[in-house]
DNA sequence: CAGTCCCGTAGGCATAC
DNA sequence: ATCACGTATGCCTACGGGACTG
C-alpha cells in the first residue's frame, strides 16, 4: 500500500493446508529432557508447556521435566496437558543456591592471631583455571611482630602467550615474562619466602588453588600453612556491600593507598593486602585478644550477606510426594526467608530437604561447570559429590561465555565438558545431557531474542545480553540455541564423546533418572476444608435462632426443611468454618461502624441469610410480621421478587408486614451434591478491606490464611512494546517494520511471567491438620518483603479444588452508602426497596425534577452503580422496567458479553421472548431445564458451563432437544460468555436502589458522595463556572468521540464521565462552590447547607494529591494562613498547586508575604 | 552545589470478581 | 472500528521536587 507503506496480500482463493507437522525424532530409543523452561521462567522462557508436551508426544518421548527459574508455577498447566496426552512430567525447578557459610580460614591452627607471622601474597595468572592457566607473577610481603620485614616480587614465564584480556587487566606482556624463570624453578623460592607463616590472600581458594596445582604438577607436596581469606572476611565485615574486590574492601576499611592504576599487579596487591589484613586483624582482636586462627571458623556472618552472594543454579526434581513437599518448602524458604532480590536458597537448606529430591548440576551458572573452569579434578570431584546427577549441555549452550571472552573458544568448552564427565565417571556419578530448553522449536529462537533484549522488571538487563548497557559500537552476539532437542540432535551435539558415551549420557542415563521418579500430580482434586470444633453447632444454632426470630417458633415446615437441607450440605461438605468466619468478620465490621455489601452466589443460601452473611433472602416471595412472626408465602407467579408485593398488614396482629424473598435455588451455590466449590464473596468498603483481611489472621491464625497469589504476564500491549524495543536496539526504526511482523512476533511473546501479585480479595484457608506446603509454596507478592500478606505461589485456579477461599473484596458502594447515611442520618436498613419514585429513575427522569436536559437523558440512572453507563441506560430506555424483579433481570442481562447484545435483545426484538422469559440469570437455566424434565444434575452442569462461557457439550445439547428445549434457547446458551447468579443481581439491585433513594431525596449529599468516591478525574474550573461552561466542554468532548480520527484520552474520558453528572446536578438547581482554605475537606466534597452548594476538596486539582491536601487540613489547625508564602511553607503544596489555587481565586485574601499581610491587619 | 535517594502523584497495564 | 459488561485491587514506571550527602 503506497499510502501507509504496509505490505498487503490480496487473497483471491484460499486453500486450507494441513497443519505444519510437529517435529519427529528418528532415534528409536528416546532421551528425556531433564532441564526445561516454560513461560513461567520470568522474562526468559518463551516455550508454552502445552507445545513442549505436544512435540514431545510427536517425537515419541514419554517423559519431560519442567524446571523453571526459582518457581513451580508451570506445574498446573503441565499436569493438565501431560495428562491429556499421556506424558509423564518430572516436576522440578532450577533453584539459586548460595553458600552462606563463609570459609575465612583453611588448614586451621591454634595460633594466636595478634602475634603470628604473616605472608600476604598475590598471583597474577593467564586466566581463572588453576588447571589450564599458569602463574605469571608472584608478589608477597612478610610481616613479623608488627613490621614488614621482607617483600618479594618476580615474574614467571607461563610458557604460553598471555591472553589479551589478561594484559589489559594486569599490564603484563609476553615481553615482560619472556626471560623470567619457569614455574618449576620458582616454587622453592616461593616456599622459602613463605616458610611456615600464616598465608593471607584475597580469594584464597583461587591463589592457593594455583599454588597447590603448580606444586602438584612438579611432584611436590601441597602446602599445609594456615590460610586466611580476606574476601570471605570482607563479606563478614561488610555484609551489605555489593562489591568485595580488593579496591572495594580498601574503601570500606578507609585504606587510601589503593589506586586503580597500580592495582592488579602482584607486588602492589600484596602490599595493599598487608594493609588490609592489618586493619581487619585490628577489628578482630579488638574484642578478643586471644583469638586464634582456628577461631576464625566460628565467626557468624550476618544474613545480609545473602544479597550479594553469587547464586549457583541447581536443578531439583521431585521423586515422590515427600519430595514435592520438600520442593515446595525450598521454594517457600527461598521466597521468604532467603529472598535477596531473587529467591536464594542456602546449601544447608538443600541438604536438609534432600529427601525425595534429586539434585542436578545445571548449566554454566552451576558450580560444577564453574569448578571445571577454574579448578583441578580433585576439587571438581568434591563439588560433584553434592549432586545426584551431573548435567552437561550441548556446546552451543555455552556460547555466551565464549562471546564475552570468558572462555577462549568452543574447543575449550568441550574440554571442560570432557573433564566433568571424566571426574564424574571416576566417582560414579551419572552424567546426563540436558538441553536447558527455553523454547520449543528452533524457529522460536527470535521470541527469546526479544526477551533477551528487553529490560526485566526493575530495569535489569537479561543475563545473556552481551551489550547490557546499550553501549554504542558494542555487539549483540547471537544467542544460544536452546530449543527442545530430539534424541538425534542431542546425540549429534555430543558426538565428540564417541557414539557409545554420547548414547549413555543422552539416552541411558536420562531414562534411568526418569525411572527413579514417581509419576506425580501436584494439582490435587480432593477438597481439604478447615475444621474448628464447635463451629458446626454454632452455625446450626445461629441459623435456627435467626430463622425463629424472623419466622416464629416452631418454624413453618418448608423453612425448617430448606434450612436443614442447606445446613446438612454446608456442614457435611466442610463449609461451616467459612460461614462462621464470614459471619464473624461481618459482625466485626458492623461493630466497627462499617457496612458490608452482599455479593456472589452465596446469596442463594438461606443459611447465609440467617447467618447475616448476605442480605439476599432466597426464599419464595413472602410477607413476614416483625411483631408476631407470622409469615405468608405468595404463590402468585406475578411476583418473582418479594419486594414487588403490595404493602400489607399482618392479619394476626395488624403490624405492617416486612416483604422479602427472591426465589433462588440453593443449588446455584453448592450444586446438588457439592459438585462445585463456591467461595463466599463479601463487599467491604475499600477503606475497611485491609482490616477485614487482617481479622482473618486473628480468627484463624497466621499460618492458616494466605492471600491468593496472581501471576502477572506479558499481554498484548507490553508485547508490542518489547518488539519495538528489540528492533530499536538493533538499530532499526520500529515504524519501518511491517505491522504484520510486529503483531506476529508480539503474539508469541504473551503469557511470559513478569511478576506476581495479590488476588483482589481472596484469602485461602488452610485446614489445621495440614500445612500450606501440602498444597502450594508461599511467597511475598512481587517478592516484596514489606508486604503485609504472604501469597500462595500458585494462583487461585490451581488450588481451587483443594482449598476454600473467602473472597473479601473491596467496593465503593458500601463506603458511599455509609457516607450518605451518615450525613443524612438515615439508617440503611430503613431504605425501602419499593419506593415508586426511586424505582421510577430506572425508566424515567421525571422524579429528578430538572430544569434543563442537555444530555437528553430519558432515565435517571446516571451515576447509579452498574446502571449508569450508556449501554445499561440504553437497555433501560428500551425496557422501561418498573418492578424490582425486572431490575434484577436487567442487571444480569447487562453484564457479560453476548448476553443482551446479539442475544436477549434480538430475542425480544423478534418477539420470540419477552423480558421475563429470556435467560435472565444463571439460575434460570437450571430451573428452566429441570422444569423441562432434565435431570437436575444435568441442568446444573449446563448452567455451570454456560456461565463460564463454554458452549453446551453436543451430548448435552441433544438431551436438551430430546426434552423439547427450543433451538433458540440452546443457541442463546451458547452465545453467553458470562452470567450473574440471581443472588448477585439481587444484591446489586438492592445497592442500586439504595443509591437511587439518595439521588432522589438527598441530591446534594448524593452528588457530594459521588464526586468524592466515584469520580476519577475533575476539571474543576469548568465545574465551578457552571452550566454553560460545562455544556460547552461536554459538547467539545462529545464531538471528539464522534470524530473517527481522534480518540478521547483516558483522562478525557474521566472528565467526560464527571461532567455528565455535574451537568445533571446543575440542571437540578445545585451548584459547586469554590475551594475554601478553611472549609474544604482534604479529599471529599462536602455540603454547604447555608448556601446550598457543594464545597470541593483540595484534591480536585490535578497534581494536588492526598498528602498535600491533608497537610493543609493539619496546618490550618495552627491558625489562619497569613500569606501565600506562609501557606506554601506550612503545607506540602507545591508551586503548581499554588498557581492553580491562585487562578481559581482561592488565595484572593492572601498577600504575597507575611509583612504585607500583617500590615493589612 | 551537583548528584542521589526517596516520596508523592499520575498513568498504564494486568488480573480478578 | 468497535452500538457496548461494570467495578475492583495491585504492580510497575515516569517524573518532579525536596531532603540528604560528598
Ligand atoms: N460484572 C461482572 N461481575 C462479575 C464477573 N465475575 C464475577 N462477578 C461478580 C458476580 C459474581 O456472582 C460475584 C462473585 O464472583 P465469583 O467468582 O465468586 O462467582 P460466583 O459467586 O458467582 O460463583 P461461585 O459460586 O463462587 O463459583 O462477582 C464478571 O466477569 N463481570
Ligand atoms: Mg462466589
Ligand atoms: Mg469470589
Ligand atoms: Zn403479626
Amino acid at each position: 500500500d503506497k499510502y501507509n507503506g504496509e505490505l498487503y496480500v490480496m487473497g483471491h482463493t484460499i486453500d486450507i493446508l494441513p497443519m505444519h507437522p510437529l517435529r519427529k525424532d528418528s532415534e528409536e530409543e528416546k532421551r528425556v529432557e531433564l532441564h526445561l523452561h516454560t513461560k513461567m521462567s520470568a522474562m526468559d522462557g518463551v516455550g508454552e508447556i502445552e507445545n513442549y508436551i505436544k512435540v514431545a508426544k510427536s517425537m515419541g518421548h514419554k517423559v519431560i521435566a519442567i524446571t523453571d527459574h526459582g518457581v513451580v508455577q508451570g506445574f498446573p498447566e503441565a499436569q493438565k496437558h501431560a495428562t491429556e496426552l499421556g506424558i509423564k512430567v518430572l516436576y522440578g525447578a532450577e533453584l539459586y543456591m548460595v553458600d552462606d557459610n563463609l570459609h575465612y580460614a583453611f588448614n586451621p591452627q591454634d595460633i594466636l592471631l595478634h602475634d603470628a607471622t604473616y605472608v600476604c601474597f598475590d598471583f597474577e595468572t593467564t586466566g581463572l583455571s588453576s588447571k589450564y592457566d599458569r602463574i605469571i607473577e608472584f608478589g608477597a610481603t612478610r610481616f613479623e611482630k608488627g613490621v614488614v620485614v621482607d617483600t618479594i616480587d618476580f615474574f614467571i614465564n607461563p610458557g604460553r602467550p598471555i591472553p589479551k584480556k589478561i594484559t589489559d587487566i594486569t599490564r603484563i606482556t609476553d615481553e615482560m615474562v619472556k626471560n623470567a624463570p619457569g614455574e618449576k624453578d620458582v616454587l622453592t623460592k616461593i616456599k622459602s619466602f613463605i616458610k611456615d607463616a600464616v598465608l593471607v590472600s584475597h580469594n584464597a581458594e583461587f591463589d592457593i588453588g594455583f599454588l597447590n596445582e603448580a606444586l602438584d604438577r612438579n611432584g611436590q607436596e601441597k602446602i599445609t600453612n594456615p590460610i586466611i581469606d580476606t574476601l570471605a572476611l570482607s563479606r563478614y565485615l561488610f555484609p551489605e556491600a555489593r562489591y568485595h574486590n580488593l579496591g572495594a574492601l580498601c574503601r570500606n576499611l578507609e585504606i587510601t593507598s589503593y589506586n586503580d592504576d597500580e592495582a592488579h599487579r602482584a607486588d602492589f596487591d600484596a602490599r595493599i593486602l598487608n594493609e588490609v589484613w592489618l586493619a581487619i586483624l585490628n577489628i578482630l582482636v579488638r574484642d578478643n585478644m586471644m583469638m586464634t586462627h582456628a577461631d576464625l571458623a566460628k565467626l557468624k556472618a550476618n544474613d545480609a550477606i545473602l544479597k550479594h552472594l553469587k547464586p549457583r543454579h541447581v536443578v531439583v526434581l521431585a521423586k515422590n510426594e515427600l519430595g514435592l513437599k520438600n520442593l515446595y518448602k525450598l521454594i517457600s524458604l527461598s521466597h521468604i526467608n532467603y529472598l535477596a532480590e531473587i529467591p536464594k536458597i542456602p546449601r544447608r537448606e538443600m541438604i536438609k530437604h534432600h529427601e525425595g529430591l534429586l539434585f542436578g548440576s545445571a548449566c554454566f551458572n552451576g558450580e560444577v561447570f564453574d569448578t571445571a573452569r577454574t579448578r583441578n579434578k580433585e576439587d571438581l570431584k568434591k563439588v560433584l559429590a553434592f549432586y545426584d546427577y551431573i548435567e552437561v549441555q550441548p556446546i552451543p549452550n555455552y556460547c555466551y561465555l565464549v562471546n564475552v571472552g570468558s572462555i577462549e573458544n568452543n574447543k575449550q568448552v568441550q574440554r571442560f565438558i570432557e573433564d566433568i564427565i571424566e571426574a564424574a565417571d571416576e566417582i560414579g556419578k551419572p552424567v546426563v545431557a540436558t538441553g536447558d530448553a527455553h523454547y520449543v522449536n528452533p524457529e522460536e529462537k527470535i521470541h527469546r531474542d526479544v526477551y533477551i533484549m528487553a529490560k526485566a522488571v526493575g530495569g535489569k538487563p537479561h543475563p545473556l545480553n552481551t551489550n547490557p548497557y546499550e553501549r554504542a559500537g558494542e555487539v549483540y552476539y547471537e544467542n544460544p540455541d536452546q530449543h527442545y532437542r530430539s534424541t538425534k540432535e542431542m546425540l549429534k551435539e555430543f558426538c565428540f564423546l564417541g557414539e557409545e558415551k554420547a548414547r549413555e549420557i543422552v539416552v541411558t542415563n536420562t531414562n534411568k533418572i526418569a525411572q527413579t521418579v514417581q509419576e506425580l500430580f501436584p494439582v490435587k482434586s480432593k477438597l481439604f476444608a478447615p475444621k474448628i470444633p464447635g463451629t458446626e453447632e454454632f452455625l446450626r444454632s445461629l441459623c435456627f435462632k435467626t430463622a425463629r426470630e424472623w419466622y416464629g417458633n416452631p418454624l413453618p415446615q418448608h423453612i425448617e426443611d430448606r434450612l436443614s437441607r442447606e445446613l446438612n450440605g454446608i456442614i457435611n461438605n466442610g463449609y461451616s468454618v467459612n460461614y462462621y468466619i464470614a459471619h464473624k468478620i461481618i459482625a466485626k465490621a458492623k461493630e466497627d461502624g462499617y457496612l458490608v455489601g452482599s455479593r456472589g452466589s452465596v446469596g442463594s443460601s438461606f443459611a447465609a441469610t440467617m447467618a447475616y452473611i448476605t442480605e439476599v433472602n432466597p426464599l419464595k416471595p413472602h410477607y413476614r410480621c416483625p411483631n408476631c412472626k407470622n409469615s405468608e408465602f405468595v404463590s402468585d407467579s406475578k411476583y418473582s421478587s418479594g419486594y414487588d408485593l403490595p404493602d400489607k398488614l399482618c392479619p394476626v396482629c395488624g403490624t405492617k408486614y416486612i416483604k422479602d424473598g427472591q426465589n433462588i435455588p440453593f443449588e446455584t451455590f453448592l450444586g446438588f451434591n457439592a459438585e462445585k466449590i463456591p467461595d463466599i464473596d463479601l463487599n467491604f468498603p475499600s477503606d475497611y478491606q485491609a482490616r477485614a483481611h487482617d481479622y482473618t489472621k486473628e480468627l484463624l491464625g497466621e499460618d492458616s490464611v494466605f492471600r491468593a497469589g496472581t501471576i502477572g504476564t506479558t499481554a498484548d500491549k507490553t508485547a508490542f512494546g518489547y518488539v519495538r524495543g528489540y528492533f530499536e536496539r538493533l538499530g532499526q526504526d520500529p515504524n519501518t517494520v511491517p505491522r504484520a511482523e510486529t503483531a506476529y512476533l508480539a503474539s508469541h511473546l504473551t503469557g511470559v511471567k513478569k511478576t506476581t501479585g495479590q488476588h483482589p480479595g481472596g484469602i485461602m484457608v488452610i485446614p489445621n491438620d495440614k500445612e500450606v506446603y501440602d498444597f502450594t509454596p508461599v511467597q511475598y507478592p512481587a517478592d516484596d518483603k514489606e508486604s503485609t500478606w504472604k501469597t500462595t505461589h500458585f494462583d487461585y485456579r490451581a488450588i481451587h479444588d483443594s482449598l476454600l477461599k473467602l473472597d473479601l473484596l473491596g467496593h465503593v458502594d458500601p463506603l458511599a452508602l455509609k457516607m450518605m447515611c451518615e450525613i443524612t442520618n438515615i439508617n440503611v436498613e430503613d431504605i425501602p426497596m419499593n419506593d415508586p419514585k426511586v424505582i421510577s429513575i430506572f425508566s424515567s427522569d421525571q422524579s429528578l425534577g430538572r430544569k434543563n436536559n442537555f444530555l437528553k437523558v430519558e432515565t435517571g440512572a446516571l451515576a447509579i452503580p452498574e446502571f449508569g453507563t450508556d449501554f445499561v441506560r440504553g437497555v433501560l430506555r428500551k425496557t422501561r422496567p418498573n418492578t424490582f424483579a425486572e431490575l434484577v433481570i436487567i442487571s444480569a442481562l447487562t453484564h457479560g458479553e453476548n448476553v443482551w447484545a446479539n442475544n436477549a435483545e434480538d430475542l425480544i426484538d423478534q418477539k420470540i421472548c419477552g423480558l421475563r422469559d429470556v435467560i435472565g440469570c444463571r439460575d434460570d437455566i437450571m430451573t428452566y431445564l429441570t422444569d423441562k424434565g432434565l435431570e437436575p444434575k444435568i441442568a446444573f452442569a449446563i448452567m455451570e458451563s454456560v456461565r463460564k462461557g463454554k458452549k453446551v457439550a453436543p451430548q448435552l445439547a441433544d438431551i436438551m432437544r430430546a426434552h423439547n428445549v427450543p433451538e433458540y434457547y440452546i443457541s442463546s446458551c451458547n452465545k453467553i460468555k458470562y452470567m450473574f447468579p440471581k443472588a448477585h443481581a439481587v444484591a446489586y439491585v438492592m445497592m442500586a436502589v439504595r443509591v437511587g433513594y439518595f439521588k432522589v431525596y438527598y441530591p446534594l449529599e448524593f452528588y457530594a458522595t459521588f464526586f468524592s468516591v466515584r469520580s476519577k478525574q475533575y476539571e474543576f474550573n469548568t465545574m465551578l463556572k457552571g452550566e454553560d461552561a460545562i455544556t460547552t466542554r461536554i459538547e467539545e468532548l462529545r464531538r471528539k468521540t464522534l470524530n473517527r480520527s481522534e480518540r478521547l484520552q483516558p483522562k478525557e474520558v474521566g472528565i467526560y464521565d464527571t461532567l455528565k453528572i455535574a451537568i445533571e446536578m446543575v440542571e437540578r438547581g445545585y451548584k459547586f462552590g469554590n475551594i475554601d482554605l478553611y472549609k474544604s475537606d482534604a479529599v471529599n466534597f462536602t455540603v454547604d447547607y447555608d448556601r446550598g452548594v457543594l464545597i470541593p476538596p483540595f484534591t480536585v486539582l490535578d497534581g494536588l494529591g492526598e498528602s498535600a491536601a491533608y497537610s493543609v487540613i493539619e496546618a490550618r489547625k495552627d491558625g489562619k494562613f497569613l500569606s501565600k508564602e506562609d501557606l506554601l511553607s506550612r503545607t506540602k503544596l507545591n508551586n503548581t498547586n499554588m498557581e492553580e489555587l491562585e487562578s481559581l481565586g482561592v488565595l484572593n485574601d492572601l498577600g504575597d508575604t507575611n509583612q504585607i499581610s500583617i500590615f493589612e491587619f
